[in-house]
DNA sequence: TATGAAATACGTGGTAACACGTAAATTTTG
DNA sequence: CAAAATTTACGTGTTACCACGTATTTCATA
């Protein structure tokens, strides 16, 4: 790897914010090869140049930061992806390990963070924002909680958070309405969830993300 | 007024978009009096510069972009507000409407409308975005289903919404749990929801931000 | 093949949500 | 003040959700 300033890549769906960043890099002297306005063109740009680093947004028409990551991971191309957005995710965390990402940072904090990001990364090591990491131990925790669960039980948790009542997951499934509830007891007992009323309605809506 | 460039600040909370928002704005030739980094920051540029116009974003800390439009409604300033958002939040339709507030834009479209906006809006026109006009019509309709209800029935609605059961209810608002149960069907008549365990949960939560 | 995990299904009992009706007290409003 | 709207409250019954247990079948795999 080059000492030289590295060369680098961004894609982001906002108009807005793609001047944001680029201007910024722009500014600070950095090797910015191209932008783009989706997943697409931030892929092919990825194919094409090459960059050291490319600065994604995660949620872009076509494909997302992270699928473009799963990408990358096939071919031989040894782009250090940075993800960029506005969620805190936290889900996330754990699959941008798993894909090879160098980072991660909070459009929120990204002027301040940027620079030390792509000095970071550069040097190999991987960046996450403070405000992921401070993240960290509530998501492991609440990812076991989430792994314990059998493929029918996360079936079913899904369905439960489109507002689908037993009887409609029931037949749906082609079981009985007998075994979804045991399912929902099952999951209530694995999550440790509140002993209230709807309270699994409530966990599968507010974790309806992470069920995708 | 006067027919010369309009004298125009801008806020927002994310430093990359209020970067990119502001070099627009400068590359365009437009008058910049300033930027904020949230509401506060906004309230006091609007109070010290009088501009033409303020393109507030809607989320902001200390203050929204619909608080300050609030807050200048009162005093004897004329700067036209122009809020900038990242989510389609169609029952802030309305709200804008009441709030003498001038444009509404999304984030998505800046780059293309915000020209046409500040033209548009320093001739004293409103202008709102094609993608929030096609959701006026269902705006509409949803919000005359929210307006028959009563104060109480809203009261209920919020804390359904916060997953509170039927008792909780009741002993928060000091009433009798069989009332809060009639509410409940009344509101459920009312908003014509469809007859499905839990769906005015579901429904309370859905409209969660329409309550507040 | 044997063991265990997972999925399937039922029994029983309790609580919450919802429908539909009645009716009194209170507040708003013309 | 009188009429209308709202809030309060209860009765009765149905359905859904949830707990806790038992038990059989299926399936992966050690």
């Amino acid at each position: 790897m080059t000492n030289s300033t590295p060369s680098i890549i961004i894609a982001d769906d906002h108009p807005l914010l793609l001047k944001g960043l680029s201007d910024f890099l722009l500014e600070k002297g950095f090797n910015l090869l191209g932008s783009g306005k989706d997943g697409r063109e931030a892929y092919n740009l990825i194919i094409q140049t090459k960059p050291d680093i490319a600065i994604l947004d995660i949620q872009m028409p076509y494909m997302s930061g992270l699928e473009i990551a799963q990408k990358c991971k096939g071919l031989d191309i040894d782009t250090k992806i940075v993800l960029i957005t506005l969620h805190k995710e936290k889900e996330l965390y754990q699959k941008a390990q798993e894909l090879n990402i160098f980072g991660y940072i909070l459009k929120e904090f990204a002027l301040e963070e940027i620079e030390n990001c792509i000095k970071t990364v550069t040097e190999g090591v991987p960046f996450f924002s403070d405000k992921i990491k401070e993240l960290i131990g509530v998501v492991l925790m609440e990812d076991s909680d989430l792994n314990t669960l059998t493929p029918s039980e996360k079936k079913i948790l899904k369905l439960i958070a489109q507002d689908k009542t037993n009887k409609e997951i029931a037949s749906q499934l082609f079981i009985s309405y007998r075994t979804v509830e045991k399912h929902r007891s099952n999951i209530i007992t694995k999550l440790n969830i509140e002993p209230k009323t709807n309270s699994l309605l409530i966990w599968a809506k507010e974790h309806h993300m992470k069920l995708l």
